[in-house]
DNA sequence: CACATAGATTGACATGCGTCGATATGTTTG
DNA sequence: CAAACATATCGACGCATGTCAATCTATGTG
C-alpha cells in the first residue's frame, strides 16, 4: 500500500525536525547529558550558535515530540521523550 | 560523546532528503514496485506533480544513496537501494 | 522595589527549497 | 533523417527556514 498524501506530509515534519545538523548535536548533547535534563545553558556554547537560536532549535524538536522541556526556577531542562527516537525511525520501516 | 559538526552535517543532508512528503511518497511507491524498478511515468500520475518535479526528487533522493537508477532503453528505472533506510534509521540510534 | 539573570519571542534578513514552464538530451520508430 | 516520446536540466518564482539583534517575560536576589 503507498502512503497517502496526509501520513507523508505528518511523517515528513519528523523529518524535517531531525533535517538540521545544530538539531541533531542538541539531541546528541541531551542524550549524553543526565537524567535530570540538561539547561539552556549547556546548549549554547558547544554549538556556536546564539541563545534565541538554540531556544528556536530546542521549540521544533519539543513540538516534534523529541524533546521534553521542564521549567525548573529561572532554568529550563530539556530532556529525550522516552521512545521518540525509536518511533520515528520506525516510520521508515513502514514506508 | 557528542556529534561533532561534520558528523552532524552529514546525517542531517540524509534526513534532508526524507523531509518532503512526496519524496516520502516515491520511496513508497517504489518501495511497494516490483523488483526491476519502477520508471517515472508510474510515479508522475500518483503524486500530481509535474514530470521535471519528480526527476528533481528522485535525483535528491538518488544523491542521498536512498534509491538506485538503471536507465533502460528510453525509461529509466529507480529501485530502493538494499538495506538504506535501515541505515539511516540507524543513524538515529547512534546519536 | 530595583536590578540581574535565564530563557522565549519578535522582526528582519539572507539563503535554501519545491514547483513549474521551457528546453535539452537521448532513444525508438517510421 | 524526421518525428515522437521519456527523461533530465535550466531559469525563474514564491515560500519556508536558519540566524541574529533587540526586546519581552519571569524568576530570583540585594
Amino acid at each position: 500500500m503507498i502512503l497517502n498524501a496526509e501520513d507523508a506530509q505528518q511523517r515528513a515534519l519528523a523529518f524535517k525536525a531531525l533535517a538540521d545538523p545544530n538539531r541533531l548535536r542538541l539531541l546528541s548533547i541531551v542524550k549524553a547529558g543526565s537524567d535530570g535534563g540538561t539547561c539552556v545553558c549547556d546548549l549554547t556554547e558547544p554549538l556556536d550558535l546564539g541563545q534565541p537560536t538554540v531556544s528556536h532549535h530546542l521549540k521544533i524538536l519539543v513540538d516534534a515530540g523529541l524533546l521534553h522541556r521542564e521549567k525548573r526556577g529561572t532554568w529550563a531542562y530539556y530532556s529525550l521523550v522516552p521512545g521518540a527516537l525509536e518511533q520515528t525511525a520506525g516510520l521508515l520501516a513502514s514506508l
